[in-house]
DNA sequence: CGTGTTTGACCAGCGC
DNA sequence: GCGCTGGTCAAACACG
């Protein structure tokens, strides 16, 4: 979050259309103020007029669109801090893994941000120095946050799961379940599920291995799977090629009533949160220039299809 | 009856 | 070698 330097990034979303150079509107407004010099015809006026609300209806949709996603990679963001701040608790008081089974490339996948791409930087000093062979299977971590009263294990992250055992673990004293993806016959991934020690409301999912078949839609995964769907837990999805989930809790349209839920979580959240996080998020945004620059691509695009339209 | 879950038993790696 | 621990298997069980 490093803004140090600050630029003009006042947005021209547009919004106030009679500051710009519109014709039309201009012309309009013009009118309105000395309606007895009336050059264009009233026709010729509507028209103008009529394509030009047209237009920014158009723009509307597209910056509410763009909103709409830039909220959701918002809210992903602030999970990724969340569980940065998680994962920095659990390395402090961590015990030292001692099989070689745990001498695993984590990269812990901050859910539903790595855009199915793994994060397999090596900021970290520990992941540069892990042993070659330890580096062979694709281990990732997800952290989901779920409700603490709800005891189940089930993280829903798009493929279909089956679990084949379930073991209390030395350093903690929840269970930690163990799953296979049931998805495809011959998919080698599999999947550690335990709540943290630290915090009982999230649950840490291990995806070892890489999915050798593509995601499920969220309609095959309702189809495969109808019981999961109506299990009042978090939802998660997952890409194929990385196994990344993707936190629903803020994400209005999961699958199924277990999105449902969480999105209600949401809902429950005080007003004042929302207000401040809705505020935070617009100013974060107007203050990235990559944000003002992807809009102005978008807006530019626009312009010129109108134009090869026109 | 088919499918998924549970759970105790078993196996293998690691430290002492 | 032994014990501890995590991971896996598979029979029993539950559910629709």
């Amino acid at each position: 979050m490093g803004s140090s330097a600050w630029v003009d990034t006042t947005l021209d979303l547009n919004i106030n259309p009679f500051h710009h150079g519109n014709k039309a509107l201009r012309t309009k407004s013009e009118g309105e103020m000395a309606d007895s010099d009336v050059k264009l015809p009233f026709k010729q006026e509507n028209a103008d007029l009529v394509e030009e609300l047209n237009r920014i209806k158009a723009e509307n949709k597209k910056l509410t669109e763009m909103l709409t996603a830039l909220g959701h990679c918002y809210n992903d963001l602030q999970n990724k801090f969340m569980e940065l701040v998680t994962i920095n608790s659990d390395n402090e008081v961590s015990t030292s893994k001692k099989r070689k089974a745990e001498c695993e490339d984590y990269s812990p996948n901050m859910i539903g941000f790595s855009n199915g791409n793994k994060e397999t930087s090596c900021s970290d000093e520990d992941s540069c120095k892990m042993p070659r062979e330890c580096i062979k299977t694709t281990i990732s971590r997800t952290y989901v946050r779920t409700n603490p009263s709800d005891n189940s294990l089930i993280v829903r992250d798009g493929y279909q799961w089956r679990k084949y055992g379930q073991k209390v673990t030395k350093d903690n004293p929840s269970p930690r379940a163990y799953f296979k993806c049931s998805f495809a016959p011959s998919c080698p991934v599999k999947r550690k599920v335990q709540r943290s020690a630290e915090d009982p409301s999230v649950l840490v999912a291990t995806y070892e291995g890489v999915h050798n078949h593509a995601h499920p839609s969220p309609s095959e995964v309702a189809i495969l799977s109808p019981k999961c769907s109506a299990k009042p837990v978090s939802c998660a999805s997952t890409r194929p090629s990385a196994p990344t989930a993707t936190l629903a809790l803020m994400q209005p349209g999961g699958y199924g009533d277990g999105a449902k839920k969480k999105t209600q979580e949401v809902d429950d959240a005080p007003a004042a949160i929302q207000q401040v996080l809705v505020q935070h998020m617009a100013a974060s945004l107007t203050r990235n220039p990559n944000f003002t620059a992807a809009l102005a691509a978008a807006i530019s695009g626009r312009d010129i299809d109108e134009m090869r339209i026109g």
